[in-house]
DNA sequence: GTCGGTGCAAATGCTTTGCATTGAT
DNA sequence: ATCAATGCAAAGCATTTGCACCGAC
């Protein structure tokens, strides 16, 4: 179970980014054969009304702010059906507590963290792709993935 | 607590690369008015005997296996003075665990991990760093450090 | 004799799971 | 009726901490 990349978003997103992500996610669950909840719904509701990383906890407050009441559990739950579906991943700089953003085709994969503020800004680097297969295709290798944080202070 | 980046090695490594890290820990930990152990000692030397990444828990069992008994306690705190030392760096790509590495120089924020074997390379990215500069300046940031993991399979 | 170090066991905190109940087809 | 979803509470697991004892200067 460890050693899991990120999984990367299908792709293209020929709708635009935001809205369609409840019908992706109906998609997923139904192609495994499970159920578009309201909670799902709720859960995936409150994931996109977030601007930035999120944590459990922090959706689980949110969830209960908007006057939603989904149990801790469920949370969890939820959280692993929209990895698989590639709706979120899971973006990991701390050992204490997984963080998590929405996946909008591979973006997300580059933060920029500030650690004097707690600030995260998420980057584009193509660049840094070009460098990633370079890297693969040298040793025979498939690229699965990547995720790069960068550390900085000051400003 | 949180988003801490690793700490950087000190840098330069005039000596070689594996003998005087114990002079390293030596030096910093009597600068923390802290003492070298026999237990400390021992677990700085399991770590150097170790190829590749390790677990706390893979640690404790080498350290059983050389017949050294250490409490998974000491192995703890001792992991934490060794990262504080900048002689190993923790690598985290899975959050239930942490995966710690010795540090050369700023060597190892570079993972090239196989997702279907398990296996770990360590890189030297020099481009990388010069593309995380680049991107800092341009804020106005000051670089404190960086993390690359890439996932792959086949071969 | 003062400090730090160690080991043990208990505590922590995030995440997962077992189980009884509920709801949809 | 069946099959999955939910909530709760309990369990899990890596890591940390409190505390009593030990050893070095």
């Amino acid at each position: 179970m460890a050693l899991q990349p990120t999984q990367p978003v299908s792709g293209d997103d020929e709708f635009g980014i935001i809205e369609p992500l409840c019908a992706v996610f109906r998609r997923s669950l139904k192609d495994a054969g499970l159920k578009y909840t309201p909670e799902r719904a709720q859960i995936l509701d409150t994931i996109i009304a977030f601007d930035a990383l999120f944590e459990a906890d922090q959706l689980l407050d949110e969830l209960k702010t908007k006057g939603f009441r989904v149990s801790k559990a469920t949370v969890y739950r939820t959280l692993k059906l929209l990895e698989d579906a590639g709706i979120i991943q899971r973006v990991l700089f701390d050992r204490d507590q997984s963080h998590y953003q929405l996946a909008y085709g591979n973006a997300g994969n580059t933060l920029l963290v500030r650690v004097d503020t707690g600030e995260v800004e998420t980057l584009e680097l193509p660049e840094l792709v070009a460098i990633r297969d370079k890297i693969c295709e040298a040793r025979g290798l498939k690229p699965e993935g990547h995720r790069l944080q960068i550390f900085a202070t000051g400003g």
